[in-house]
RNA sequence: UGGGGGAUCGUCUAGCGGUAGGACGCCGGCCUUUGGAGCCGGCUACCUAGGUUCGAUUCCUAGUCCCCCAGCCA
């Protein structure tokens, strides 16, 4: 059964496999792949196509996705990257069940395709330079030229091909090349280049070969040899196309899988090309690929960022052709929604202000109920201790209220979540720096939450935590990255240099209330009128630290922005 | 000035000749023991110019703008 919400949104490419599906073609097979390469982590760009290739299979009956790594380059793969992103994957929520694939595995076939090709007459072995490659390819406007090595006997290609394998060539002396077209207006037929030798270790085939396939003909044969039906890229490989189809055609390849193209994902101020991500984490301008700033899945993971609430954006924002670059406040919402349903609320004091109620007993402690998750009645509620002497937000309280403050200020009352009304009958300072060290309330006793007294109404509602019981924690606070757009970045000569200096505040001092000693490292909360967090795995059992993983809305914020010049 | 793609609210995205819809965002209001959540209302868009048609975002023509391609990366 599917409701609007939960029913897949229309995307040309669902509407194609759909309609394939229906049509039977294929068998009514439906076969589609997610093929990273193993050389950086994946991160939420890639979650679109994990999710579009993933969902479509999912969707039709008998439909498969491969995962499938990509692993043509020797010198750039690690097997590090093929466990964090099988790791990834299965973290966002999908299972590529047993239908994991290299294409290192495919290697030998490769080789016998490429030998096709050779006896066909259609790829030939090329000893130019790679400089005088690159000159005789000519240019966008100019057509190219004929190599001179173009009109090799099918013999000494196939000669020199089985000796490139054997790796008695140097690098760079030889490659294979398609035979197609120099002068064709598209440059990616211009006899491209399907094998290079390289005398690097693979580390999945160690020094077995000499010579690797390159993308554009590994890639079509992998896709074939697997029989995936539709395989999904991004648009930079729209002009790449013709190439795919005509590997797969002139090799005689037993499927023909069909290439179809959509826009990747970008998100405002954030980087996501995988160079980017890597200088940030080699130049330790981050702490690591699980840097919470960094959009990688694993650092939207220490973040505290559901995999569900990924997997909802990416459903939403679509697939379609035209370049976009997504709001992050979009992703933020999706954070936002989930983590709300979900989330067991706690009180968390991030700046401290000290707090003495005049009137209430000393040493008294009563234990008061606090409702777990307000949007789920079977959070149930917990027990959080009030005392006299409290914390609570130096946000809260205001010496000089602004018009619309509506919390505490001298001679103002506000209720304490869960508590009490108070009223702040004195402010003790700093004598020397006349900073506020802490407030003297008194508390109403007939105002306890639950009570059947009076229910008076304040404006406000605080949270507190208390002096006794509160146990100290760390917190991290997170800001966009980047100043400035992906879209402008392009042209900056030194792009680190948009990075925010602010992107990471380390807050120390904080007090979080006593329930919170339990958690486990990434267990996320929701600390009331502040955010969602999440306790990172750095935390010992003397120190917890949060990382925040979005803040909750902010209507004073904002109007304080628009309306009254900041007071502090 | 070669080739391949793309242009719909501020941002994503639907639409397939018949009142341009949704989401985020923004602006009001209601509600609230989270200034959260929720609820109600509002805002803003078819790149331009012609043409075909009773009627064009949709079809045609001519422009304009944006993106990608000259790795032995993928």
């Amino acid at each position: 059964m599917t409701t609007p919400e939960s029913s897949p949104s229309s995307n040309f490419i669902r509407d194609l496999v759909v309609a394939d599906h229906a049509a039977g073609k294929h068998g009514g097979r439906v076969v589609t792949r997610f093929p990273p390469e193993p050389n950086g982590y994946l991160h939420i760009g890639h979650a679109k196509s994990i999710a579009l290739n993933f969902g479509l299979a999912n969707e039709v009956s008998g439909g498969a996705c491969h995962l499938r790594f990509d692993d043509t380059n020797p010198t750039t793969e690690d097997p590090e990257y093929v466990q964090a992103i099988q790791e990834d994957v299965r973290w966002l929520g999908f299972d590529w069940h047993s239908k994991m694939f290299y294409a290192s595995d495919y290697f030998e076939q490769l080789y016998t395709f490429a030998v096709t090709l050779m006896k066909k007459g259609k790829a030939y072995v090329d000893s130019l330079t790679p400089d005088q490659i690159r000159e005789y390819r000519g240019t966008l406007t100019e057509p190219g030229r004929d190599s001179p090595y173009r009109t090799r006997s099918v013999d000494e290609n196939l000669d020199l091909f089985a000796r490139m394998r054997t790796g008695e060539c140097a690098d760079g002396t030889h490659v294979l090349r398609a035979k197609i077209d120099m002068n064709s207006p598209n440059i990616n037929l211009r006899d491209p280049i399907l094998y290079r030798i390289r005398h690097a270790s693979h580390y999945r085939t160690g020094t077995a070969w000499h010579i690797y396939p390159a993308y554009d003909f590994a890639h079509p044969l992998s896709d074939a040899i697997e029989g995936i039906t539709h395989s999904i890229c991004t648009l930079e490989f729209e002009d790449h196309r013709p190439l795919y189809d005509w590997v797969v055609a002139e090799t005689e390849a037993l499927h023909r899988p069909q290439q179809i193209e959509f826009a990747r994902l970008n998100l405002t101020s954030t980087v996501m090309s995988k160079r980017k991500l890597l200088e940030l984490v080699e130049k330790k301008l981050v702490a690591g690929w699980d840097d919470p700033r960094l959009p990688t899945l694993r650092g939207l993971r220490r973040r505290g960022v559901p995999p569900e609430a990924i997997r909802a954006f990416c459903e939403h924002i679509g697939v379609a052709k035209r370049d976009a670059i997504v709001e992050m406040q979009l992703l933020e919402h999706f954070i936002r929604e989930d983590l709300n349903k979900r989330s067991p609320r706690v009180m968390a004091v991030l700046r401290p202000l000290k707090v003495v109620l005049d009137n209430y007993p000393e040493g008294a402690v009563e234990e008061l109920d606090a409702v777990n998750n307000p949007e789920d009645a079977s959070a149930g509620t917990r027990k959080v201790p009030f005392t006299r002497t409290l914390y609570i937000e130096q946000d809260d309280f205001r010496e000089d209220p602004p018009k619309q403050f509506f919390r505490l200020a001298p001679g103002r009352e506000v209720r304490l979540r869960y508590g009490y009304i108070i009223k702040c009958v004195s402010v003790t300072k700093d004598p020397h720096t006349g900073a506020i060290t802490e407030l003297h309330c008194t508390y109403d006793p007939e105002t306890k939450s639950g009570s059947s007294q009076e229910q008076r109404k304040v404006k406000a509602t605080i949270h507190w935590v208390s002096s006794a019981h509160a146990v100290p924690a760390a917190i991290r606070l997170y800001q966009p990255l980047l100043l400035t757009n992906q879209a402008k970045l392009a042209v900056d000569q030194d792009w680190t240099q948009s990075l925010n200096p602010h992107s990471l505040e380390l807050l120390t001092g904080c007090l979080v209330e006593p329930s919170l000693r339990a958690a486990s490292p990434g267990a996320r909360f929701q600390f009331e009128r502040q955010g969602y967090f999440c306790l990172d795995p750095d935390s010992s059992s003397g120190t917890l630290i949060f990382n925040r993983t979005v803040s909750l809305k902010d209507a004073w914020a904002k109007l304080e922005k628009t309306q009254q010049p900041p007071q502090r």
